[in-house]
DNA sequence: TTGTACGCGTTATCAG
DNA sequence: CTGATAACGCGTACAA
């Protein structure tokens, strides 16, 4: 059932139906009507590929992630998928994984499925060298680029984000100022994020005018028992630590399993803040006070951004949020910030 | 840069670039590079909607599932489009939260959209009056209806889900032999795994020929908290139960809480099993014995009839995985299962 | 081995 | 208000 077959039924042609089906043109309300009977008797539904080849777009999103099985993405997966639902517009899937190759690959691969525009999930997208980021700014020539959580400064690149530097400084600060010196700072990834969360907490260091010892700094991408184990290890190396700043609630985790096998009382002994407030954060004992970087309205900005783009609109090129510390029971100094 | 703008480059017709670029007949060595070095040089794509046209097809499939951000669907995910990418399928997702009319609205956009075939990840989509199915045996008629996790016998309809009656059967008989009897079955939805579920539990009681109190089946669904409320009140009603099977590993972990605040041993003094093998497992304490019901494998499947099926071949109409249980800390008598 | 011409189902631009 | 017709870009019989 195509539109000529329906334009034959009503005795009218193709070009009225298409005016019927787009509702703009002025058509009669009789044949209007007739044709809608007919449209809906038939139950006709106008080809995709057919539009979308004279349109030049089906209004679909390519969302690229590392891993859709992560609680992080998989959230923003669904905030983000509503909110271009919500738009009309559909979204295709890509995870690929954690290789550098792929990720150019499958990028490539959404391009030439010719999506409206594509969404980069996750700060690891963004590396330090610029070199290698230079394949989504070549993108960006093509269709617009939407980077969450992360940032990258390039023509028709528009980055939704919360502060990871800035909240990361202040939970550390507070740490500091309440007594808590010997502070890890326990990330997975050299990622855009895991850089800023960095700096943060480098930074509250340097604010208060304190000596930083490198081997507070660890680089661990591992499960939640592998984190167990690191941290037992590190311990055992001598280095003393009663507080762990953790890029992520799953590395959390593990320093919170480091923290029961040590025997430490928490949080009076030994303190853990979590990063993404995910439901890592409410299934353990104690529940883990972690960082909510506000997903959702990260998500939403990304999608409204991305809207006013592809009408032709300008948009902020940075979109970013603060985020907020919610104290459960792996810490109790933050009551005051 | 289209196939005519090749093709003049190239000094031939499109009808020769076009078979080199799909590469079946033959050319002669000398042109077929010549026109391969043309398209390299302007890197050309050839333009998917007009393929997609005359092809009455773009290798894209509709996964429809009711929450992404789900562990047990965005694992779903995960193992689903990784298997189709390697079948060079796209994925278009959809999520529709827990309404009907949602489901049947997006599964019609899906449609719509022309996709070679739709999976429905959650045997939530499955409801228990074969009428409500309705809608998912006249989509078969026009794609390939895949289930994850569900079953639901009709033409072009295929079901790739693991025994969850058997698995549930056993793991209740498990606790009756080893002289669990005060047992609470805990379940979230009366979906088609959660009706399995609840026969194989009612199963057990069955074969033992034992009683059972219908105060023992609590279907519920709520979060973590709400869940530990609930056996709270439940206790507070006067049912005593020292074991927990549960539908899902969320409300598992809100059995853990209600027994972690009735300051119970466990295992000793109450069991608790958990369903899906989640995250949900591992981060608490004890970790949490669980139903592994093979998702991997399941998505595995499900793609692998769904190609077959596409490319024109039969597949089996259900396709059924046996379960395992994993033995974590929450109980202590499935050693010898 | 290569080229011509048509079909795929729309949208959009003209005339009328 | 309506109709004829040209794009849109590719695949593929059929012809050469």
């Amino acid at each position: 059932m195509n539109i000529y077959d329906i334009s034959k039924k009503a005795g009218v042609s193709i070009a009225t139906v298409s005016r019927v089906m787009n509702g703009n043109a002025r058509v009669s309300e009789k044949t209007r009507q007739k044709i809608l009977d007919i449209m809906a008797e038939n139950d006709y539904t106008p080809n995709a590929f057919a539009r979308g080849l004279g349109l030049n777009t089906m209004q679909t999103i390519g969302l690229l992630c590392a891993d859709s099985s992560d609680q992080f993405f998989s959230r923003a997966i669904y905030y983000l998928e509503r909110a271009l639902r919500a738009n009309h517009y559909d979204a295709i899937l890509s995870c690929t994984g954690a290789g550098y190759d792929t990720r150019m690959e499958y990028l490539k691969r959404l391009l030439a499925k010719k999506v409206d525009a594509v969404i980069l999930i996750g700060s690891s997208f963004i590396e330090a060298v610029p070199e290698r980021n230079r394949y989504i700014v070549d993108a960006a020539a093509e269709v617009p680029v939407i980077i969450l959580n992360g940032y990258l400064k390039a023509p028709n690149v528009y980055c939704s984000l919360c502060d990871d530097r800035e909240i990361t400084q202040q939970v550390t600060s507070a740490c500091l100022e309440h007594g808590r010196k010997e502070l890890l700072f326990l990330y997975r990834a050299d990622s855009y994020s895991g850089r800023r969360k960095l700096e943060g907490f480098k930074g509250a260091f340097a604010a208060a005018e304190l000596p930083l010892d490198p081997r507070r700094i660890i680089l661990f991408n591992g499960s939640i028992p592998e984190t167990k184990e690191k941290l037992l290890s590190v311990a055992a190396d001598g280095l003393i630590f009663d507080t762990v700043i953790a890029g992520d609630d799953e590395l959390a985790i593990g320093a919170l399993k480091y923290a029961k096998a040590m025997q430490f009382d928490i949080p009076s002994q030994f303190s853990i803040i979590g990063y993404n407030n995910s439901q890592f954060c409410i299934c353990c004992e104690p529940e883990l006070s972690s960082v909510d970087n506000q997903l959702e309205f990260c998500c939403n900005n990304a999608v409204a951004a991305l809207m006013s783009v592809l009408s032709g609109k300008p948009a902020p090129g940075k979109t970013m949020l603060s985020a907020n510390i919610l104290e459960r029971g792996t810490t109790d100094f933050f009551k005051f910030l």
